[in-house]
DNA sequence: CAAGCGATTGGCT
DNA sequence: GCCAATCGCTTGT
């Protein structure tokens, strides 16, 4: 075993691999770990390895949240790459990204879809204590929220980014975490030494349509297939 | 200050 | 396959 368990600290992940072209550090992410610490909570270590993530570059991608310039939402991703953007998106759903690129120029990698390689219990938890929680869609309560939860497999309990981010925990509070700080409750790390690099393919982005012809088109979402089947 | 709308999801027509 | 849920951000009056 190379990681993981208690013993030695991993290094920390190179703030500089996330700073060149967003696309380099899309790809940089895939095979990465996402790390949540035990909370008071969920009592037990979340780690997942990235599968799936979009890239958002620059104003002129129309898609992006700096569309419109600087904007209180969007700050964080004019800053240092290897920052956490969160939103909430419809009303109800948060999403996290990993900004991206030299300071100054925003982009933001968005993390789509993880698999869990520690504590898929804890993700499960947590995605039942989100469907419960306060103005909530279901208002679920909630045995039926483990039930259902429960049918939900392992490998599919962090796949979408919203389902990743109740996943992990995260809310509008961890924006602008720093992800590559080892002290950070919320973290990134570099996959296991020798492990084999995720195999992705390009496509469109979802759900940006309305971003218009050679922008929407842009193959800007890198997945594993096999991971993650739509 | 009012209003339209979304980087989504799950349940039902 | 379609649609409701739900609210902060953005823009226009």
């Amino acid at each position: 075993m190379t990681s993981g368990r208690p013993g030695r600290p991993p290094p920390p992940y190179p703030r500089a691999a996330l700073a060149g072209p967003t696309l380099d550090a899309a790809r940089e992410l895939l095979g990465a770990r996402l790390v949540r610490d035990p909370d008071d909570r969920v009592a037990a270590r979340r780690v997942g390895r990235i599968v799936e993530v979009e890239a958002y570059i620059g104003e002129e991608d129309r898609a992006s949240h700096a569309r419109m310039g600087p904007t209180p939402r969007n700050r964080v991703m004019y800053g240092p790459p290897g920052i956490a953007y969160v939103y909430l998106v419809y009303g109800m759903h948060h999403c996290l990204n990993v900004v991206t690129g030299p300071p100054g120029f925003p982009a933001a990698v968005l993390l789509r879809s993880i698999v869990p390689v520690e504590g898929a219990e804890a993700m499960r938890a947590a995605r039942v204590r989100r469907s419960v929680s306060d103005r909530r869609r279901d208002r679920e309560d909630p045995g039926a929220a483990a039930a259902r939860l429960a049918r939900v497999p392992d490998a599919l309990l962090a796949v979408g980014p919203a389902n990743l981010a109740a996943a992990f925990g995260v809310e509008r509070g961890d924006n602008g975490l720093d992800l590559l700080d080892p002290a950070s409750p919320l973290r990134l790390e570099r996959p296991p030494e020798g492990e084999s690099p995720v195999t992705f393919v390009a496509s469109p982005r979802i759900g940006v349509e309305r971003a218009g012809p050679g922008w929407a088109d842009r193959p800007w979402r890198l997945r594993d297939p096999e991971a993650v089947r739509r």
